[in-house]
DNA sequence: CTGATGACTATAG
DNA sequence: CCTATAGCCATCA
């Protein structure tokens, strides 16, 4: 699997996060085929061209801590974003237990391209 | 090839 | 809850 490959698969696995629920870094490499891929989800995120439609505010760290520096730009605007969905943000935290998107079998069978295609 | 880096995570204190 | 440490792994200089 080539990078360009790996990319798409972690931001179509992010695009499948409903609305109102948040899933952590590792939770997407996972769930894209890519164990222990925490940071590689970062890295595909820190290239996501701007003007496309991945939600990438609902990714956040498995603690449920906003990845950026408290006060940033970045932060500030996930935060925004995250709220304008109806998720509680105390002290750029969210409550995981309460948001975390738990996809079902039937979720993940839906869109084959990520569990275990992996070759 | 080697070492540094980072939108990460688990563990220990 | 917070910091320190140690794994982790694709990228890049």
């Amino acid at each position: 699997m080539d990078r360009i490959a790996r990319m798409q698969r972690i931001w179509d696995t992010i695009c499948d996060i409903p609305a109102g629920s948040v899933a952590s870094y590792g939770q997407i490499a996972e769930i894209a085929g890519i164990p222990r891929g925490a940071r590689q989800v970062g890295h595909a995120l820190r290239q996501l061209p701007d003007g496309q439609d991945v939600p990438w505010h609902r990714v956040l760290q498995v603690s449920g801590r906003i990845a950026f520096a408290k006060g940033s730009a970045a932060y500030k605007e996930q935060s925004k974003r995250l709220m304008m969905e109806d998720v509680t943000v105390i002290a750029g935290r969210v409550d995981m237990r309460k948001y975390r998107w738990q996809p079902d079998l039937d979720e993940l069978l839906w869109k084959p391209s990520a569990a275990w295609d992996e070759e």
